[in-house]
RNA sequence: GGGAGAUUUCCCGAGUGGCCAAAGGGGGCAGACUGUAAAUCUGUUGUCAGUUGACUUCGGUGGUCCGAAUCCACCAUCUCCCA
């Protein structure tokens, strides 16, 4: 009755066993995988990003991995039409795309089938507004918003100087209000049906076990060495979004001389457990998401067991 | 052996008589998010009633005072300095 594109995700904070789990999955089921990454995007940044090796792919397809250089302003806007292209391209040659990824927004923005037409940015009104802030005060640019749309001003607190601007940037470039403009976005017809997996922890510790463990063995595997490359390559110095990925900028300093290894990777720990929170926070409030526990009794499920009932959820009616 | 200083709520760290359950930061917990999203931001964090409110906390014990985390005495632990 639909000729939705039926479409497969796998979501779930860092270090959940996403990856795993789709290239699993695209075996069974005869797929290939999207990636849904803000990060893997980017070229040169492999251990940091936990970007799939070949030994892991096994032979499966990625698509949406080193699609751009470090130094490339690049984000949502630029990954939908890509990933869309991406789904029609694997479904066109009769596989079916599996969505593997722990961005949030960019999941969001593709499966709600891409952002409205009048969508635009404005990097320097962007910067000028942050500047506003700056110097006259978040409320001051908070008010500039509440002039112009209230209803999103009363939704975006004036300390999240980069919504408001946002917000602002919407109305500027376009003359359409965010409130509008999220009204707009809401009435486009996604052309997926999408199945979406979540993988959960229950017992919180044990993700952060895995957590920890992942970031010792990306230090072995050379992750100082990436940083370095980046930092030589002067990714940090321009505040590009890829200077922002975790793993990276915490090291800088330890790079710099300014702090010890261990305190470094501490931090660097800790910055991994605050994202996967917010991931799940995020992938919480989805009511998409069907959710599969990765652990029972406190530790992890056996591999094929949770395969096994991913299929199910994956191919059960609706 | 003598001298100086320290001891605060999970951690760091303010607080030197009432406005202190105690600043601020960190951590924890919860949440928001439609073009930087691995980003950005918010709330909450002694206990219990859960709006006023009650109760237990600032190394320990005992004092002074209407009233102490803040003053005094002793004890304990730690740091530093002189031997």
């Amino acid at each position: 009755m639909t000729n939705q594109q039926v479409l497969l995700a796998v979501v779930g904070p860092t270090a959940s066993g996403k990856t795993a789990l789709s290239v699993a999955l695209a075996k069974e089921l005869g797929g290939e995988v999207i990636s849904c990454d803000s990060m893997q995007i980017y070229r040169g940044m492999n251990i940091g990003t936990a970007k799939p090796s070949e030994e892991e792919t096994l032979g499966v397809p990625h698509h949406l991995i080193d699609v751009a250089d470090p130094e490339i302003a690049f984000s949502c806007a630029d990954y939908v039409p890509l990933a869309q292209r991406a789904v029609e391209d694997i479904a066109a040659r009769g596989k079916l795309p599996i969505v593997c990824g722990g961005t949030g927004l960019y999941l969001d923005s593709l499966l709600r089938g891409g952002l409205p037409e009048e969508s635009a940015s404005d990097p320097a009104l962007r910067e000028e507004l942050l500047t506003f802030a700056a110097t006259h005060g978040n409320p001051a640019l908070h008010q500039r918003l509440e002039a112009v749309d209230p209803e999103s001003a009363a939704k975006t607190h004036p300390n999240n100087v980069k919504r408001v601007a946002r917000a602002l940037e919407i109305y500027y470039t376009t003359g359409v209000t965010k409130t509008e403009y999220d009204r707009r976005s809401q009435e486009i017809k996604s052309p997926y049906a999408p199945r979406v997996i979540g993988l959960r922890y229950p017992e919180r510790e044990i993700l952060y076990r895995r957590i920890d463990a992942r970031v010792e063995q990306m230090l072995e595997q050379g992750l100082l060495q990436e940083t370095e490359a980046l930092w030589k390559r002067g990714v940090f110095e321009r505040n590009a979004t890829a200077a922002q990925a975790i793993g990276y900028k915490e090291l800088l300093g330890y790079l710099q001389g300014k702090e010890s290894l261990d305190a470094a990777v501490e931090r660097l720990k800790l910055a991994t457990r605050h994202y996967a929170k917010r991931q799940m926070t995020w992938f919480g409030a989805k009511d998409y998401v069907q959710w599969l526990d990765m652990t029972r009794e406190g530790v992890l499920r056996p591999f094929g067991e949770i395969l096994e009932e991913t299929l199910r959820l994956a191919t059960r009616r609706q």
